[in-house]
RNA sequence: GGUGCCGUAGCCAAGUGGUAAGGCAGAGGUCUGCAAAACCUUUAUUCGACGGUUCGAAUCCGUCCGGCACCUCCA
């Protein structure tokens, strides 16, 4: 099944063809740094993180560019509020921004850049619109004429004429028509500004993005992403600027993914009940959950957030570390060093059942992330190969104690076992899950508490030896009050863990 | 007013023509000294409502009801 997208610009899906295979272009709009990271910012850097691993694991060559807005009135605004600079202040938002990216696991981004370092392609572009009669200067700005550019619309399907009649864009004397918008901003003493042929200034929202895409993407890329709440104005924009500018097509897949809500509501800056930030989340929570979460339905539906959902993916994802402890008892191996096929590849079964059944779990997998990216079918597949792991460990008794007389059939099984949690690992690494340990520690950390924990399970088994049960289940109940988990497993062995 | 999206079990959620995935929560069971973990069984004759098309509809069409987003800064 070849990989299909869903596209903004014609509403519907498309079979995926890159413009230059394989290489693949892709751009996703960052945030404007002028406030700490909430969940919101890192719904796009997730899904799209996701869909860089897919399209990798599918053999193109991606390079995804995510920017940094780091001049705006916002900042200016915010930075004044503070004492401090735009440029501290955007330093600071934005080093914060790259550690929440780090905790989910984003890694796929190859270039961050920033607006202010783009000033002079910013420039360039905006008098190539001017030349072009794309736009005028008008008081120290400069606008871009909606009116000349006739398919304006096209991606967010609005009329022009249907704007000037909404009189919720700001008016403005300056302004040709209504729907103008700026590509520079005359500056007022005080304010960041740049040198350019209409005065000192700073650029408009949208022209950085159009900047920044062509410079590392060239003038048409492939895939261009962002939230649902930027089809309009922000992308139109950047588009209407781009095709005018280069005349050739900006984009082929525009992909916008949906926005979180708490308690139905928008989670929005202008609505500060529903910030969640992320700097609180990823003390509460292991980031594999929030990433869960994010990943747990279609990337175009609105996610309503709240803890308790939260807490119940985490219930869930457990099921997947419990498995990875059994791995490492049975096998003495590592999931999370286990080396799995980075490449989309023939995966052979040798006639094997239950390796049939793995192919199976792992093509509806693929199958699913084939539809347009459905991370939530893709995920509900993985719990259904996690299942068919447990019960195969639990039919070949792959936790028994060894017995000599039966070590060969065992170990046959174990090691299909084992391939089979080689895919496991494959397919959660295309999702970016559990590609390492819990941060939290589930251990201790350090050799006294080790030692203890030792002997207290020594002397519980000797307990248990003894019968003397109530004792051994006080200590057990003891524990579980401090987050201390025991479990006793069949052949007398005890396995602790925090929770 | 314009543009789009959504309504599937107690909750979350996949499913766009062939007879309802998965997760959480709940119930029963296997294993266990008891737990935990794991596994097994079970929980929607039904997909907001009503019509229509079809051999067949959660899926397509129409109408209605309810919710949301964008049109203003937002990921």
């Amino acid at each position: 099944m070849p990989l299909r997208v869903y596209n903004t610009l014609t509403q519907s899906k498309e079979d995926f063809a890159p413009i230059d295979a394989p290489k693949v272009g892709m751009y996703v709009c960052g945030p404007t740094v002028y406030s700490a990271s909430h969940i919101g910012h890192m719904v796009g850097p997730v899904i799209f993180d996701t869909v860089k691993r897919y399209l990798t694991y599918l053999g193109y060559k991606v390079t995804w560019v995510v920017n940094i807005t780091d001049v705006d009135d916002k900042l200016i605004v915010q930075a004044n509020k503070d004492g401090t600079s735009v440029k501290d202040l955007a330093e600071s938002v934005t080093a914060d921004y790259i550690r929440c990216l780090e905790a989910l696991n984003v890694t796929g981004i190859d270039h961050m850049p920033r607006a202010t370092d783009n000033i002079g392609q910013i420039v360039t572009m905006t008098e190539g619109l001017v030349k072009k009669g794309y736009a005028y200067a008008s008081g120290g700005d400069v606008y871009f004429d909606v009116s000349r550019d006739d398919d304006y619309g096209k991606l967010s399907h609005r009329d022009p004429e249907e704007l000037k009649s909404g009189a919720r864009i700001e008016p403005s004397a300056l302004k040709k028509h209504p729907g103008d918008f700026a590509l520079w901003k005359g500056s007022k003493p005080g304010e960041p500004a740049w040198e350019s042929p209409y005065g000192p200034g700073r650029p408009g929202w949208h022209i950085e993005c159009s900047a920044m895409s062509q410079r590392y993407l060239g003038p048409s890329f492939d895939i261009h992403g962002g939230g649902l709440d930027l089809v309009f104005p922000h992308h139109e924009n950047e588009l209407a600027q781009s095709e005018s500018h280069n005349a050739k097509p900006f984009v082929k897949y525009w992909m916008h993914n949906g926005l979180l809500t708490k308690n139905g509501r928008k989670i929005s800056k202008s609505d500060p009940d529903t910030i969640v930030l992320m700097k609180d989340l990823l003390e509460k929570f292991d980031p594999d959950v929030i990433r869960g979460l994010l990943l747990s339905s279609h990337y175009r539906s609105p996610i309503d957030f709240g803890n308790s959902r939260l807490e119940e993916i985490g219930r869930g994802l457990k099921a997947f570390r419990n498995l990875f402890e059994r791995f490492a008892r049975v096998s003495g191996l590592s999931f999370y060093t286990l080396a799995a096929p980075t490449k989309v590849g023939d995966f052979g079964t040798d006639g094997s059942d239950f390796l049939e059944q793995v192919a199976e779990h792992r093509r509806v997998f693929l199958d699913a992330m084939d539809d347009d990216f459905n991370t939530g079918a893709a995920l509900a597949e993985l719990y259904e190969l996690v299942r068919t792991l447990n019960r195969f460990a639990d039919q070949h008794g792959l936790e028994g104690a060894a017995r000599p007389d039966q070590a060969e059939p065992q170990a046959l099984a174990r090691d299909q076992w084992i391939l089979g949690m080689v895919v496991l690992r494959e397919l959660t690494l295309i999702l970016g899950l559990f590609e390492a340990p819990p941060a939290a520690a589930t251990s201790a950390n350090d050799a006294l508490a080790s030692e203890l924990m030792d002997l207290i399970l020594h002397l519980r088994a000797e307990l248990r030896k003894a019968k003397n049960f109530a004792l051994a289940d006080q200590i057990r109940d003891r524990l579980t009050a401090l987050r201390i988990v025991l479990e006793d497993r069949p052949g007398g062995q005890t396995t602790w863990k925090r929770d």
